[in-house]
DNA sequence: TCCCCTATATATAACCA
DNA sequence: TTGGTTATATATAGGGG
């Protein structure tokens, strides 16, 4: 559709192909507007210039876990550079202090010197290259503190339910002496909630064994 | 681009709706599919019809993480019980069984080829470029995959621990009943392990409130 | 890079089978 | 529902700032 038709292959003039690339890209996501608009769908359109830049549209009315996923792919590329920022800066305000949020506070306001400061055009790669280490070293104190706070949290439980599991069997044992039933059997009609019966056991540490290869 | 012009806004007849739909969808594929060809670029697009039914492109040659996230956003609404009957348009499906595995298999090896292959002296930037770009997103797929089965980990042990403590409290009432004393008051001598008295009903989701922020 | 222009190629709305 | 047909609306290739 344009003065002539092209071959439906990869352009080879460099320049060609980065105009045509955005051109077509912003078509597409156009189209996808317009097809999740008229036919009240979820759209959801993933471009990555061979740059690993991501360009993307998701319609924001999909409450689904499709925007969830995108957005969870998004942030954790975005982190790899530039959009990490306004995380850190919310981040900040938590009172939560510990090392983290300190060193992170510092690196928003080096950050802020980098790119507030009137010698911006003066910067070498040099610097840039630090910038980046200092928002990755950032990044991964980000993580790392995510994943010590998730592994708390599943610890936290698992030692919950334990001793739930505990009381519950202490308070069936209970019940068991007082009616005269040995505790190995519960009659229904005692109104105990035994939906656990078979569940109660599994193993639900399942998934952290897989934890130690991903790391 | 027909007979006529047509608002923005969503087709309110059904019937035409459904046309549209499919038409605009092939539409957008051709044109996601066109993107990729002629640009050299990894492109994704997902139609979810609002029956639950997912239409998607990806190119086969992204060995990117596109396709991982895509096929892991397929097992988790096969998981969440979602009919996620692909109607895959256009490519093949590997066994989905532990994409991670398949896809740090896959690196591996283009990273041998990189490397033991005899042109190792003739890559260029870009290839490097390309393969630092894998690697990263190697990683972000790992470490997305780990934060997500660790989130499995802490809802699975939230909902057994609410399980655990409404069974709990049925055996209480049960045995309050049975010993003719109001629940609110057990006795120690009961043998009632009510250690968790206190801590019992404290919201150990707290450390997730701050998994946002952290993200 | 990015925007504008314009001739053409494509996509598609309405209709029909 | 699907699949053509056709008149129009859009997208975009090539070119110039």
């Amino acid at each position: 559709m344009g003065r002539r038709k092209i071959e439906m292959k990869r352009i080879e003039d460099k320049s060609s192909r980065q105009v045509t690339f955005s051109k077509r890209r912003s078509g597409l996501i156009k189209k996808a507007r317009e097809l999740s608009i008229l036919c009240d769908v979820d759209v959801a359109v993933l471009v990555f210039s061979n740059r690993g830049r991501l360009y993307e549209f998701v319609n924001s009315s999909s409450s689904s876990s499709l925007s969830q996923i995108l957005k969870r792919y998004q942030d954790s590329t975005a982190a790899d550079g530039k959009a990490s920022i306004a995380a850190v800066e919310t981040e900040q305000s938590s009172p939560s202090s510990c090392a983290e949020v300190q060193t992170c506070g510092e690196l928003v306001k080096s950050v802020e010197r980098y790119l507030e400061g009137p010698e911006l055009e003066n910067l070498r790669l040099e610097d840039f290259m630090r910038l980046e280490r200092q928002l990755a070293d950032a990044l991964v104190q980000t993580r790392t503190r995510k994943t010590q706070l998730m592994l708390e949290s599943i610890g936290t439980l698992s030692e919950q339910e334990k001793l739930l599991k505990q009381e519950n069997e202490q308070l069936k044992d209970e019940v068991a002496n007082l009616i005269g039933i040995p505790k190995s059997r519960n009659h229904k009609d005692l109104g105990v909630n035994n939906l656990m019966e078979v569940d109660a056991d599994r193993q639900y540490s399942q998934p952290l064994r897989t934890l130690p290869l991903l790391r």
